[in-house]
DNA sequence: CTCCTGATGTCAGTTGCTGACATGGGTCTA
DNA sequence: TAGACCCATGTCAGCAACTGACATCAGGAG
């Protein structure tokens, strides 16, 4: 038989999960989770670079899947269109994936801790910079790669969010869809804006 | 006479970056700072809630001053043009108040220390939440507000790091303008793409 | 003159995180 | 099958970030 229990990785993920909606995350200690985890603290520390890491698991996937989508699109297809459908996808495999309670929980830590939320924002921003690349590769060119690999994010993030809110969450892809089209409308100047009238081309560039 | 020499404060933020470029981030801790800028580590402390913090003195300030402006914008301007010019106001400002030595040195830390990129990636997302409640504010409704907010921070940090990694940065505002024009090229879809046919705008007009 | 305020110092303690080294089943190879 | 390696884990010592509790004491308010 194995000297060790298996899936060590997985052991902690989920002892982490536990403890975080006991007691609370500033509450449990690295030391709690190894513990009831069945190993030490420094075998987390060999598992994930620090405490807020071991909610993050997923994410390489993430990144790796929605590149790969982009890359299959077909090449006629805008950056932001491209971009929103990988996110679309994306989203989509996380709601068959992931347990909505887990979602929402996970979702409440990221809220409630400026700590985890950092980590969530910068693992948004080396998507963004994964995403990127991906356009270059399409033949994009710079500033408007950037731009959309950027924008993407935001409406995934904003997408996201209001998808979470929800009562019951449904369609995680109707979201993203409505994101994109509410800021197609904004970058055409008008959008939101009730009573703006508008010129066709920008009279009002310089405030 | 002062009990003790004025601005502690002040005193520890100068300690500081003068310490980071001298040893590097990591290599400095908050106990040298504190020593060099006479006082304690605890008093430390009492002024920055962590390490990091004593880099972002100013952004309470730069987040007003946006909040602002765009307060102050003429009601009939939509909201994306509505955020630019306030970014391109406080970059200008930025120009004037802040050495570009510092400017950079500081950009060059933010680079090399995920750990200092993330205080700043949640700066600049406090500062969307600031934006996005100052278009509600102007009745902006939500989902164009939130989108405007971020896709306008997107602008403002592709615009800051282009404008910075100028051998010899300029304007500041023209970068701005730049970005948020190819913003509204991707968005109407087509912008950017090389082999695509495009009408009379080029996309990548100021570039 | 006295009292109080508020910025600082002192000190002890917890926790996140790291380097160095030991351990011992699995497994590969001769 | 004996021995040599591998490598996930354990053990231990230690540093640096951060916190709470309490002391100090110049200067302003009364």
């Amino acid at each position: 038989m194995a000297r060790w229990e298996p899936d060590a990785r997985g052991r902690l993920e989920t002892a982490a999960m536990e403890l975080f909606q006991e007691r609370g995350y500033v509450e449990t200690t690295v030391e709690d989770i190894a513990a009831r985890a069945g190993l030490t603290e420094r075998t987390f520390f060999r598992h994930f670079a620090d405490k807020r890491e071991v909610l993050f698991s997923g994410s390489k996937e993430l990144v790796k899947g929605i590149v790969d989508r982009i890359e299959r699109t077909p090449p006629e297809v805008g950056p932001l269109d491209t971009v929103a459908a990988a996110f679309e996808a994306a989203g989509a495999e996380l709601q068959e994936l992931r347990d909505l309670r887990f979602v929402r929980a996970r979702y409440a830590l990221v809220i409630k801790h400026t700590e985890i939320q950092e980590r969530e924002l910068i693992k948004l921003a080396s998507l963004a910079v994964a995403v990127t690349k991906a356009l270059h590769a399409r033949g994009v060119s710079e500033p408007a790669a950037s731009l959309a690999a950027e924008a993407g994010v935001a409406v995934f993030k904003i997408g996201f969010e209001r998808w979470v809110s929800e009562k019951k969450p449904q369609d995680f892809a109707a979201h993203i869809r409505a994101a994109v089209d509410a800021l197609k409308a904004v970058a055409a100047e008008g959008g939101g804006k009730a009573q703006a009238p508008r010129a066709k081309k920008s009279a009002t560039r310089r405030a």
